[in-house]
DNA sequence: TGTACATCAGTGAACGCGCGTTCACTGATGTAC
DNA sequence: TGTACATCAGTGAACGCGCGTTCACTGATGTAC
């Protein structure tokens, strides 16, 4: 462990993390991350938050000062890993904001491949419990509606990123209202196959992708 | 207040209302629902409640035994006024478990208006966030999730016989298809129109409408 | 019509519990010189 | 290479608080005869 490897003083009171420190700040997002998703909000107490990852209470404060910055921690790390799949099934890279700016290293990608593997993260339970958990706190709490609404922005342009290659003719307006629909059609889709609000059948699933497909402008 | 109007006594043990007493509850119910939806379920506490509808703590179990009986009463009678909402938009009185089994006094439905009645329900961010704490509570609790699955259930048989009666030639498992697409569109649109994940924009609304409609067979 | 009784409506105090946060502390690790 | 010091990692006990539930109670209303 070299001392280059420190990082720098930054201008906030944080405290500075060890290579070591950073690590066991993973370990407590992801013991954070699996408690929440197990038990909801209500009942993932930082007592068991802190059983989970092995440590006591008083430790987690040194990491994360208040309960709402560690939850808040969580969704973020969550929501980007989600980013990220997207992005993996698209092959795209986008701009965060503008759709138009697209770099496409495998070529065009394979829209029923997305869709079918959007529709493939649904179905771990777990994952959609944290999206319902994810929408129930935004609801409530500003800063993670903050959160809440960048990530959207940013699925919402990847998508229509991906609309626009799929249909170069039709204008920009047109291919961000196509991803924001086909975004809403997906999430709703969530709670009605996933147990919470229904559940999955196949003869719905190939209606609903094929309506998805449609939408992304196959 | 006539002796008649008191409710026979039932099997179970629950205390029986007086003409008074249901007004009571009634009056419970309303003060529950607008704390829950104020606050979110982490933060409605009998306390809250009971201050808001004027009564003592004690008092409320009185008509609720636990806070779960009250929650669960409040989010039933919630879900049932949106079954009469939507019946009132459609005109249709439908069987809720078959589709094809409808009565429909003023004839054929207006596609565009139902949707349009849909949409503008999602107007009022409180209803969002009432549905928004349904699901969270349904991922949770067995119960609520019991009551939850039944309401979609019915929600999409009706959707369901709208659609059989835009598309007769259709057959009953590609209605339905459609329908629980349709009703998946809409919730997840409720997210996406809500502030919760996205903001309204009149431009996606109109996609919306349009897709929506299609959906409908129309 | 009057009285005794059962049930409903509503109060108010107290309970035990789990919660997030605070704080003083010890040991480990890295840094400066 | 060695020592003194600063910072990070992690502990453990205690705090005040709001929670849902329990319970004994009073007053109001309806019922039986």
């Amino acid at each position: 462990m070299s001392g280059a490897a420190r990082e720098e003083k930054t201008a906030g009171g944080k405290p500075q993390l060890t290579q070591q420190g950073s690590i066991r700040r993973t370990s407590l997002l992801d013991a954070a991350e699996t408690v929440l998703v197990a038990k909801g909000n209500a009942n993932a107490s930082l007592r068991t938050i802190a059983d989970a990852a092995g440590v006591r209470i008083g430790h987690l404060q040194h990491y994360f000062p208040t309960r709402a910055d560690l939850i808040k921690a969580v969704l973020e790390r969550a929501l980007d890993r989600s980013l990220e799949r997207l992005a993996d099934a698209t092959g795209l890279r986008v701009s965060p904001d503008d759709p138009a700016d697209i770099q496409s290293p495998q070529g065009r990608a394979d829209t029923a491949d997305v869709v079918a593997v959007v529709l493939a993260e649904q179905d771990d339970p777990q994952m959609v419990r944290l999206y319902v958990e994810v929408w129930a706190l935004a609801a409530r709490d500003d800063e993670i509606a903050q959160v809440v609404r960048e990530f959207y922005r940013k699925y919402v342009t990847h998508v229509a990123a991906l609309v626009h290659l799929n249909r170069p003719e039709w204008p920009a307006d047109l291919c961000r209202a196509r991803a924001e629909t086909f975004v809403a059609l997906v999430e709703g889709a969530a709670l009605l196959r996933s147990g919470i609000a229904g559940t999955r059948s196949a003869a719905v699933d190939a209606e609903l992708a094929r309506q998805a497909e449609r939408l992304l402008g196959e």
